[in-house]
Order: C-alpha cells, then structure tokens, then sequence
DNA sequence: GGATGGCATTTTGCATTTATTTTTGGCTGG
DNA sequence: CCAGCCAAAAATAAATGCAAAATGCCATCC
C-alpha cells in the first residue's frame, strides 16, 4: 500500500500546521475527531484507501485508543467503513449511496423549509434577502466561490430558522458527507446548471417571503433533486477517479 | 450513585439471558453495541442516569476499552451524552428534543412516501393493503399490542419501497430515539387517538395506491405531527417520571 | 455555627502490553 | 512450473496499568 504514503505524510504536514490551532474541545479524542474529519471531507485521502491506525498515531503523535474511537464515531457517521479485523478505510461512495445522499438532503431541506416558514422572523427574512442579492451579485460576477459561500450560508439560515437543533444536527452530518463528494467533483460542473439554479433560488426566496411552507417545501425538494441529476451527470461525463 | 444500583443489577441479569443468543456480529464491541442499545431503548435505566463504566464492564465481563467504544458511538446517535472527564449519562430528551425529533420523523417519513410512489411495486402494495387491514382487524379487536406491530410494519415497507438504503437507516436512528421515549410514555395514551389515527392510515393506503408521491408525502407528514401533538398531551398530563 | 480550603477516594482518559487474526512469503509436492 | 500449504510477520482487537481530573469529606478558620 505505497499508493497513499504521500497523503498520509501529507496528514503529517496538516497536523503540525493545525497542532496550533486549538481546535477541538475539552477530550483529545474529540480534537482527533474534528481533524479527521476536516481531513477526510477535503478528499485528501482516495477512495476507499485504508487507514492504517498504526501510521496515523505517529502522524497525530497520540496513542491508538483515542484514534480507535474518533475512528468507530466517524465509521456511526458514515464516513468510514470498518472492516473487522481488517481496519478501516475511507468510505467510497458509489452512485447509488449519492443518489440516496442527495435525496435525503432533499427530504431534510423540505422539511427546513416548511418549519422555517413557520418560525422565521421578518429580521431573518431580511438577511435571507441580502444574502441572496449578494449572490446573485457573485452570479453576475461569474464569482463562483463567492456563490458557493453564500449559497451555503442562505441553506443553513433556512435550517437555522426551521428551529430544529436536531435537524439541524443530522443537516449537518449529510452535508458533510456530500462534501466529501463535492470536492472529488470538481466544482466547474456547476457551470452548466448555475443559470437554472439562480431562478430556483429565486423561487425559494419568494416562497420563503410569502410563508408558503408547502411550496417552499417542494421547491427545495425539486432544487436538491436538480443538484442530484447535474452531479450524477458529471460523474458519468467524468468517470476519472471514480472508485464504484 | 446507589439510586440505580437495582437498575445495573438489572442489566447484569439482562445480559446472562441474552449471552445465549449470539446477537453481535464478529467484534465484540459491535456485539456490545447492539446490547447497550437495546437495553437503553427498553427503558430500563431512568432518564438522566449515570453509567458507570466500571459497573458496565462487569456486568459485560468485558475490559472498558470495547465498552468506551461502544458508548462514543451512541453518543454520536444520540442515545447517551458524554461529559469531559465525567462519564455517560442516559440522555434526557427535553420536550423540547421530543418535538425536534417528531419533526424529523415526519420529514423522513414524508420523504420516504414520495419516492416509496415512484419505486413501489404492485406485489409491494397488495403486501402493504394486507397489512393494512391486519392492522384495521386489530383495531377492532382492540388488540393494541397487535396494532402497533402492523402500524410498524407498514411504515416499514414504505421506507423500503423508498429504495434509499441510506434513508432506511437514518429512519431505524430516528425511530429507536424515539422508542426510548415511547416506552416511558405508557402506550394507553394512543387510545384517545386510535380512531383518528385508523384514517389517516386509511389515507395513506390510498395515496399510495394512487402513487401520489406529493399527497402521500403531505399525509405522512401531517400524520407524524398528530402523533407529535399526541405524545406532548400525554407527556403534560402525565408528567410522572419527566427529567426536563 | 457556617463556610471555605485542603486532602483522600473514586473515576475517567490515555498509553502500553498482550493475544488473536490476517496476510504474505516461501517451501514442498504434484 | 503451478498450486496448495505452512509458517512467520504484521496488523488489529482487547486488557491492563498508570496518571490526571473531579467529587466528597473533613478539618479548620472566621
């Protein structure tokens, strides 16, 4: 398994770099949890590469009982895979696991939407509002990273607004795992889709005015499932690094 | 901490029983798992209880490195909450978690009824029509018991006629969390809405029938708010052995 | 008499050690 | 020359041991 030696020595480099950053909380397993966590949604590490214990402590410079355990949380997250007896590996998503991965986001954000109509305050209509005209200021700027950052930002202010701590929670867990995703796929491919993209974000911020819970509902089920179809779309026009 | 010492004895007994029944997979914490999980969606410890780990491991007869694994991961399910440096307690949903979690449940299960329309199959939906009616015999037999089972199975082949493995186990998450709650909340409570409850069943038979993706979505949904609505009435007047 | 500070005990967190399983390399037999 | 098997080496899983943190208790001081 020479194949990842160069990204577990990059593991080494991302660790001295972020030893001083006090990052995690209290407990040093959850410290090792947050970073391989961050280090595992960057993509540094193929698909379906083993994670050879043994090597990441001398990496992180700790013993392997805290690392077995941010290992086993992150296996419950489903961003790893144990093999027993054999260890772990980074947890290779095939088409079908993104097929399903996009549709339940679909399900978590309609639900986000039709509570946040419910909840939401005229205050955090307002700041829905600017966030959308600053992207569709980036989208005329053809500023792709500025969209993406603000798209985001309106997506989790919609979850936020639900007045859900738990959806928000379990939100989170499956944006991460499409990160993961994401950074294989190369951003360019929203190109195709962004025009479209910009009028459904029109429709959800007009849904999202009037309270429409129900609409707002479905179009943010329909916006996920256009995400999942250009996505998929990608990875067959691009079936480069693919590992189903 | 004597006030749960009959409540670990418990689980000690618990666990000679089941040492028969090979229930883990291969690795012994998986196995032990799968018994912490159990025992804690049954109920037997109060809301809010200290475990301590060196109680568990004997009554496990096992070492604290398996159980300390096992215990991280429920954590990440939500099941118990980690104190740094001061052990696992039983987690102690709020009212306010209860809610949270009815939501979810609903958004999933919603979820689950629209793509259950697009993927079903007509031998699913005749299996699903059996069960229904089993259920509604039930119902007027008054066999409560009996009634549950069904209610359970059919919202069982929705969520896998979804044909969305991921969803499925969001889904089983979601649905132990809230076992834990139900079976302190005695089950007398559904019968106020037994009736109520029956029809909307009745809807959801059709709707699927029809292959109404939107209709059902929107029943299911309603349907896990009426439950919702149900179990913070019953959690108010009976406000027993609440841990807010 | 009450409160505060220090000490002892208990408990958790991490590291080290031991044992079991798997894998790989070499060897022997066909 | 290839296939199957055995053995050694490596990796993982579990257990134990050690250190640090927290809680409870007691004594002393105000």
């Amino acid at each position: 398994m020479t194949e990842m030696g160069g990204a577990v020595a990059a593991l080494g480099a991302e660790i001295a770099v972020e030893a001083v950053d006090p990052a995690g909380a209290g407990s040093l397993h959850e410290e090792i949890l947050g970073k391989l966590r961050r280090f595992l949604v960057e993509g540094s590490l193929p698909d379906g590469a083993r994670i050879p214990e043994r090597t990441l402590c001398e990496s992180f410079g700790i013993s392997r009982t805290p690392l077995r355990e941010a290992l086993k949380v992150l296996a419950a997250e489903g961003l790893v895979e144990l093999l027993p007896n054999r260890g772990a590996r980074v947890r290779s998503y095939t088409e079908t696991d993104i097929r399903e991965l996009f549709e339940v986001m679909g399900g978590l954000e309609a639900l986000a939407g039709r509570l946040a109509c419910e909840n939401i305050t005229d205050a955090e209509i307002a700041a829905v509002e600017k966030l959308h005209y600053e992207m569709y200021a980036s989208y005329m700027r053809r500023d792709l990273p500025s969209y993406f950052k603000l798209n985001q930002l309106i997506h989790k202010a919609i979850v936020d607004a639900a007045r859900n701590a738990t959806l928000a929670v379990t939100y989170d867990n499956f944006a991460t795992r499409l990160q993961r995703v994401r950074y294989n796929a190369n951003r360019e491919n929203h190109k195709d889709r962004w025009g479209e993209a910009m009028r459904e974000h029109e429709q959800i911020l007009d849904a999202l005015q009037r309270r429409s819970g129900v609409e707002l509902n479905d179009i943010l089920y329909r916006h996920l499932m256009n995400k999942q179809a250009a996505a998929l779309r990608y990875r067959h026009d691009h079936p480069a690094q693919a590992a189903d």
